[in-house]
DNA sequence: TAGATTGTTAATCGATTAACAATC
DNA sequence: TAGATTGTTAATCGATTAACAATC
């Protein structure tokens, strides 16, 4: 393991560690205080290896013969992720799914909230909406810049979807989350991250008989 | 390319093929009638011999010296994605976001629209969802068999989530969409997609500075 | 001590990319 | 014909898994 600087590490196996995190908290409410790689694998259906080198990509978090502490390692995979910090994100788009995604309650009370949202549409501008006021999209830079957001929530109809993404390069976000169906075009410093319904029934619907 | 019987295809190509399809729904409507794995793979940002390969599994489907014949690929794609059926999907929890996933209007009229909602919750059964019911879990098999529903959504909390999924299987579904957080334990039979926006956030979170 | 389990190297597996003959 | 592009094989790359010395 490197001292200082981490490796680059592959984004496979930095979408492990959310689920690492998940399952972590899930032992530490039912007060479980040690955990090995292969009890983790079981659970997660994960190769109890890749479990413990995606971890030693980061530091040596367990203990030979016994196993990971479970509240260590959780502060460590929050440490890695930067969970340990507050990381506002900001919403544009304040339809049926930006609502929902606003209300969502373990969104709200994490590291990770939204704390701001924006919509073009004159008729949303001033709602309330999870405690917060859709916001235009006029002052959409200052604004992001101001509370210092990195991550983006892109859920606007697919044919403005790219012009969202513009704007919040602009602004300084570094992180987009993409709920529309299309592809978006980004500096390389920029990491997008897709989630698309249709996509993913239509990708099952292969599997059906 | 075999005859007859697909080869067996890797999640990797099953999970592009409607990123494809979507690309090329787009040309259709501005009405371009060819296209090469060249262009496809500049727009969407894959190597044009990845989508060569992907698309060679199922059939030549291409001309050499000219590419592809849109409408005849977009017909193709959905063929093998079984999209030239009917195939209901089942939503179990009604939510905000299972309201959210009923009212999307690409969803409502797709092959793959929501044909039935179900929510343990005495409060939400018989409430009206995008021009459906929502019904109590009492009969959840048999209406699913009923209506031939091959493919569910979890949008249901997480401590419920695995119980929802027995059931699904239990009624026959061979696909899940779950967008609980938490890993279900399902039949090698049954393939499960898993959408997480906190997951997908905090591996966002990674690269932020 | 004996048993268990990590961290890590080496082996394997699978997916992506390059290259090119075939051919429109 | 000359230029373009597919379908496919071979090469490369990267990720997963197995194995095991170190050690709790």
């Amino acid at each position: 393991m490197l001292q200082g600087k981490t490796p680059v590490v592959s984004q496979a196996v930095v979408r492990r560690l959310p689920i690492y995190l998940r399952y972590l908290q899930q032992l530490q409410a039912r007060e479980v205080d040690t955990v090995s790689s292969q009890e983790m694998g079981r659970d997660l259906d994960i190769n109890p290896a890749q479990i413990r080198k995606d971890l030693a990509y980061f530091g040596e978090f367990g203990r030979k013969g016994i196993g990971y502490h479970v509240p260590y390692l959780i502060e460590k995979i929050r440490q890695i992720l930067k969970l340990d910090r507050n990381l506002p994100v900001a919403l544009v788009g304040a339809g049926h799914l930006g609502i929902a995604l606003s209300n969502y309650s373990r969104l709200r009370r994490s590291e990770l909230a939204i704390a701001a949202i924006f919509d073009k549409d004159p008729r949303k501008i001033g709602l309330a909406v999870a405690g917060l006021t859709v916001q235009g999209m006029d002052d959409f830079e200052t604004r992001v810049r101001e509370q210092g957001i990195r991550i983006g929530i892109v859920a606007v109809p697919a044919p403005e979807a790219q012009a969202v993404a513009n704007r919040m390069v602009e602004a300084g976000i570094v992180g987009i989350l993409n709920f529309a169906p299309a592809t978006l075009r980004t500096p390389p410093t920029v990491h997008v991250r897709y989630s698309d319904v249709t996509s993913e029934l239509q990708a099952l619907a292969y599997y059906v008989r």
